[in-house]
DNA sequence: CGTTCAAAAGTCATCATACAACAATCCAAT
DNA sequence: ATTGGATTGTTGTATGATGACTTTTGAACG
């Protein structure tokens, strides 16, 4: 035995059980059952997935895990009031205004600064891998001058779920969608996202980051992601600016002549 | 709304699936068994514990859930290389419940930190006022032996609300509500919480963030809440460890003799 | 002797069924 | 109208069987 080869490849095929978690965790998410409320039952549940009972209550059993559902004894299966679900309130009510998306943008800061050092701490080999390969695919996109939106926010996935607090996660998933600046598909952005120089610079801040994590070094890694984000706020904060002067001018065309 | 009252009492009698959880938990963090190394068949575990499979498969999903142990088909189960630290330890202790309760206090520690070092630098005097009143508050409180919980609170909430970003003091209220751990009326906490050496700890950790805030030092300010929040989470560990001890002796006792 | 390959044994994954424990509801008797 | 028990729905647990995958074994072959 010994050297088994750990295989860090993570190709295996998934678990029924894992594909009913994630269904349900997308029902959640979608708010199709809210807080307090009850799940279908196990053997609904069973009908709808066309999987044994075994494997349902498997999949519960991980939702209650991770603190989403509760189920009770007689009565069923009932969703948790969530922090997701407050926060999708409360997040819904202001993707208007763009100082309200910076103010969000700066508690995201806060959230990703401690997962950074957590995920120093505690990832294990497999959580490394993702953070690596999220690099890794950012640079090859770069390369390939393609988008690297989707990239940059599972290097920032990964991060967080390498703090092993499903929490983190959730809250990242919640506050991005709607404050993340680099992958906005608007009409503004495209031409400053799309710059190799901007990527490029990204890319730098991702690799301390990755570097400080790898090394196990909390301390660092929060420093890291602090420089990034901050440096993302600050060009944020300069788009802003430059697109509010563009609309200023507009304006002024407009009326002026 | 609604104030379900979510009951943090923990009163539930105990599912088998979870003592079983809590043994081989025990059994890991005791080092009995090795990372990388195999645990006993599903059949064996079923003989020693005296359960059904149904219950022994569950328990081993709950511990791959948290990413102790790791099941291969046809090969068997595994210890993880354990995510260094305290965590695995930490995780080791608790039901899945407590766990959900810490993982909230950890985000709100993230969000805190990051709050602090933005409240030493944008804060006005009015809100500088306002954080000072709360730590008087508390001592005032403290010396009349009254229950100094709302003025801890408010304490955080100044702070908080010194960021001048309102989502901060949403987030900690969200938060607060599910994770705090100074308001709940449980029969373990209380002469705890009550005890006067353990509101003075609180108290002079307050007296070095207040310090760091109104010398303007942003640095110091998160240090002085990490270290504030961080002796926090600890102190609700050790209660849940007392607590479980506390299960573990009424158990033994009913059943022993 | 060493290598290769197929069969066999061991183990987890899933399915199906049944019963026990508990909760909510309903209904009759008072 | 209230109480109390019976009924029903749901989760918790037990049991047995089958499929899929991994590891080991051992024989055949060079």
């Amino acid at each position: 035995m010994s050297d088994a080869a750990p295989d860090l490849r993570v190709e295996r095929k998934p678990k029924l059980s894992e594909t009913v978690v994630a269904a349900i965790r997308r029902q959640l998410q979608a708010g199709e059952i809210l807080p307090g409320h009850k799940l279908p039952t196990e053997g609904q549940l069973t009908e709808t997935f066309g999987v044994s009972r075994t494997v349902i209550r498997e999949a519960l059993a991980k939702l209650a895990a991770d603190g989403l559902v509760e189920p009770r004894q007689g009565a069923g299966v009932f969703v948790t009031e969530h922090i997701s679900t407050v926060f999708g309130a409360l997040a819904a009510d202001m993707g208007a205004k763009d100082s309200v998306a910076l103010n969000v943008l700066e508690v995201r800061l806060a959230v990703e600064i401690e997962s950074a050092g957590l995920a120093a701490i505690r990832r294990n080999a497999a959580q490394e891998a993702a953070i690596q390969e999220a690099f890794f695919e950012f640079e090859r996109l770069l390369l390939d001058s393609q988008p690297t939106g989707p990239a940059d926010l599972a290097f920032h996935r990964a991060i967080a779920s390498a703090t092993n607090n499903p929490f983190y996660v959730e809250m990242l998933d919640v506050l991005g969608r709607r404050a993340i600046p680099c992958d906005v598909t608007s009409p503004w952005s495209t031409e400053l996202v799309q710059s190799d120089d901007y990527q490029r610079g990204l890319q730098r801040e991702h690799l301390v980051i990755l570097n400080a994590i790898t090394a196990g070094d909390a301390e660092a890694a929060r420093e890291a992601m602090r420089a990034h984000l901050g440096a993302s706020q600050q060009r944020y904060r300069e788009r802003l600016q430059a697109r509010q002067a563009y609309y200023a001018n507009s304006v002024k065309a407009a009326a002026g002549e």
